[in-house]
DNA sequence: TCACTGTATCCGCATAAGCAAATATTGCAA
DNA sequence: TTGCAATATTTGCTTATGCGGATACAGTGA
């Protein structure tokens, strides 16, 4: 019951939706990768990665220095059907479409080896 | 963006999982139906209903003064598959089974005419 | 019209959640 | 080990949300 409620709480804040969308559309992302194109400060985007981190949306991996988060690939039934839906929502959205945009104008100038 | 976020937060209150739950399985119930198997006060369930209502997740329909609720027959995608979702998690949900028991018993005894 | 019943909304309070700066932690390299 | 960069967590504040009693509204019947 709690499990159930935590997760559509965790998804019920336009910063985690725009996070998920945005592993959805860039794979697997470093904490400063999300910054950039969330626009958002640090402590800001590891806090609302911490929060679906707990709710089993995202998985985590360090790289040195790095952490590296993506959607988990191996779920149950009920997170998979989850993340159907909120790529579905991300189809006709306009903050997703930015989103996308600007994740893909920020790796392209991207050096290699920075974060 | 707003609608959807709007919809998990909907979601993301224990009460409200419990009145689809309960929908799913009893379908058109009346507030004071509701009050008797949520063991809730008549303004907390109403605010519930009024919530969910706004996300476009119960129909309402009044008969006199009563006001019935279910769950909506003809919704977009998105909408269904949550739908699908909430009723998955209500499987192996303990609350759900007592609260089936319990509409159950409360239907049984309720007089014909009466709420 | 008036009284009554069922439901919706308002109100004040308590708790929860978001924010961003500050601080702590972790891993790498010198 | 020391210093630095990336990330996580803590802290203090503000805002949002839930609660239930009180009140307002709507429909029915006398």
């Amino acid at each position: 019951m709690k499990t159930i409620t935590q997760l559509f709480k965790s998804l019920s804040d336009p910063t985690r939706i725009r996070i998920i969308w945005i592993l959805q559309f860039g794979g697997e992302l470093c904490v400063c990768d999300l910054m950039a194109v969330l626009e958002l400060p640090q402590s800001t985007v590891s806090r609302h990665l911490a929060y679906l981190r707990n709710a089993g949306l995202v998985d985590d991996q360090r790289k040195g220095v790095w952490m590296y988060y993506r959607l988990p690939e191996h779920v149950n039934d009920i997170i998979a059907e989850i993340l159907a839906v909120v790529r579905l929502t991300g189809k006709d959205s306009e903050q997703a479409a930015m989103d996308q945009h600007r994740l893909k104008a920020y790796l392209r100038e991207k050096r290699a080896g920075t974060c």
